[in-house]
DNA sequence: AAGCCGATTTGATCGATGTCAAATCGTGAA
DNA sequence: TTCACGATTTGACATCGATCAAATCGGCTT
């Protein structure tokens, strides 16, 4: 199941420490929890680990993309989260559970880093810079949790998509070219439509000003977007 | 707008120490947390914090319950999470924030134990405990709210609501007997929906054997509550 | 026990979104 | 450049849940 894994290179180092979880890190702990991370690619489609098993580490993207979802019992899937570079995820487990709790599979080519939780929970223990670290990156996910469940409960589908694209635009006013970072279909689950939603979704978004054709989104008015 | 307020009484320490942020500290470290503690009362409707105001203070419920909300721009309002005693909210801002992100209003006469976020940001510092407690709370939130969010995407609302009295049974198996907690308003908040939907929800799942005289609720089957 | 008032239920309707099928588009490979 | 296949869009429909209004219920006061 696991493809080659490896210590993390200099430049893997350099990309997790730039992370929001590790950026407030320095010196010692710092190097501590690097050296507690190992790195694994895995082609898309990969189931990286799944609901019910025993949570024995959690992730840091460094590449691509990873869905996080949940099977319900006539096995629709609905997603969760998508992480993408930066993003750490199953961190709630590091005190929360012994087993995982949803599915995590990669949506596309992606390397992660991997860190035991043992061993994260051990270094939490012995430093305070690490739990910092631990307690900032939750804060931040439980936040964005909790902007989620909200967001669907007060928006529509074109609301919801307005949403994503204003806080993807680069700048303030005006238009705005942006590129999916990745397929529709992804930007589907993540905010919680199905893709023919999504779809409709964009079209409804033409009347705002905004064009689509293929993975580049065109939007003449930021703020005619906003008021949407 | 404060009612009175005062230092946790023992009964009140008692109880906060039953809490799931703070079962698993002891001696020193405890008495610290609980010494930061100050006890408010707030009357049924009173709004303990607004969106966008400065994130000073957590607060732990000592009895009542305290509804988490978002309001849109249109003023509608959405629930994120109803708070009851030994629920704590708005920790997710101890290294989080500088605003509150949502609002928080009493649903009823409440008791809260209200904890200084610089307080316990300096406790989390100088004691691994406490970093540690935080670090326990945060996780179990923001599993719930994960719960929560596939919830909302992967389930109807009879099957939320049955989902909702499942969980709430003492037993496992055979017929069961409820009283809501609250009133069933904030229990369709609570599930995301309108209180008519609630209430449609309870008279799709009678089919499954439920009955709702006020706020008691009689089940009997659990097992084909489950299967609903 | 009667009465009151807010909470809840019910009815009618509408809009939003999921689902399935078919048409079309886009991108990477040859 | 062209082709082919998977991704996306569009159409037709069914369903769910929100909303508004009206009827009813239930808990509390007197």
């Amino acid at each position: 199941m696991l493809d080659k894994s490896h210590k993390a290179s200099l430049r893997e180092r350099n990309l997790l420490t730039k992370t929001s979880f590790l950026k407030d890190l320095t010196g010692p702990s710092l190097a501590r929890v690097l050296d507690a991370a190992t790195v694994f690619s895995f082609p898309a489609r990969t189931t990286i680990f799944q609901e019910g098993e025993p949570a024995l580490a959690f992730y840091s993207v460094l590449a691509g993309y990873v869905r996080i979802y949940r099977v319900s019992r006539d096995g629709r899937q609905a997603d969760i989260r998508i992480c993408g570079p930066g993003d750490i995820f199953a961190e709630c487990l590091i005190y929360g559970g012994d087993a995982y709790r949803f599915s995590a599979q990669a949506a596309e080519n992606v390397s992660l880093a991997r860190f035991d939780m043992q061993d994260i929970r051990q270094a939490a223990n012995d430093d305070i810079a690490v739990a910092r670290s631990v307690i900032t990156a939750l804060s931040q996910h439980l936040l964005s949790t909790m902007d989620c469940v909200v967001n669907d409960r007060l928006h529509t589908a074109p609301q919801r998509v307005a949403d994503y694209l204003i806080n993807r635009c680069p700048i303030e006013t005006g238009q705005a070219s942006i590129r999916l970072p990745f397929q529709k279909n992804l930007l589907a689950g993540m905010l919680g439509l199905a893709p023919e939603a999504l779809s409709r979704a964009f079209s409804t978004l033409r009347r705002a000003g905004v064009t689509v054709r293929g993975r580049v989104i065109q939007i003449s008015d930021i703020d005619a977007l906003r008021r949407f």
